[in-house]
DNA sequence: CAGCATCCGATCGGATACTG
DNA sequence: CAGTATCCGATCGGATGCTG
């Protein structure tokens, strides 16, 4: 009996997928920067404390002050992870009590110009796509 | 005893917070293309069965068969949203059974180059943040 | 100041089974 | 074929309390 169920085969393709989707680089990406706090953080890096000026090394609690509702845990998390990837730097500065900053590095900063353009987008549609929603709510 | 705390504040600072967010066009966009299966929906949609055409209407049994792995909810679920914010028409034939295609608009045609140069970022530096990811890992 | 450990609720996504 | 409902595990994110 060689039955081989419809089940088998999804099972099947899904592990193959799995395999694929874990390699596939813009799933890496979007698992990267679809954290709560990612974009922000990349954002109040890249764009400075008043997210408008130029890119520069921000303190935790100055990050901690922008990022006005994170928890600490959190905000450290995020930051550990862009620090694996190698998007931001993590600089300490042996005063009393320990100073930390982070910048942005080039890859960190190519991703954030790359993040923009979403961001430019969200905001030239934002309308539209409230609209769409409000209307298919009311339908 | 009029004494604010820390917390009282944080909890402020986060209730606010919170209304900014919600209403934060990019947080709503990043919210949107974050579930695991809308990037790849898009793409589908955008860019044909191959992932390497043209833009062109799809059947659900199509998307279901070129993304592998999904299961018929998430499919289904992640489909109305981006019905609901305007990014896809769905289109029902009545055939018998039922045939219903699926289709990117105007807009999701938009945000899905928009993606697209995200995912050309996470091609180009694939490699570089594996790198990273490596280095921190053996430090 | 910076960050970790623990606990917990909320949400996400998958498996299965069923309807028009 | 297309879609829904239910259950369940995994993960995410927040609150709290503690350390260097």
């Amino acid at each position: 009996m060689t039955t081989t169920t419809a089940a088998d085969r999804r099972a099947h393709a899904k592990t193959q997928y799995n395999a694929f989707l874990a390699a596939c680089p813009s799933q890496r990406l979007l698992a990267r920067i679809s954290g709560k706090w990612v974009a922000l953080v990349l954002s109040a890096l890249g764009s400075g404390p008043d997210c408008d000026g130029e890119p520069r090394p921000l303190r935790n609690s100055e990050l901690a002050r922008i990022l006005a509702g994170v928890s600490p845990k959190m905000l450290s998390q995020t930051l550990r992870s862009l620090e694996r990837d190698g998007l931001v730097t993590r600089t300490v500065t042996p005063t009393v009590p320990v100073t930390v900053s982070y910048e942005l590095t080039d890859l960190g900063l190519s991703l954030h110009r790359t993040v923009r353009e979403l961001k430019r987008w969200a905001e030239a549609n934002r309308d539209a796509v409230t609209a769409n929603q409000q209307r298919y709510d009311g339908a």
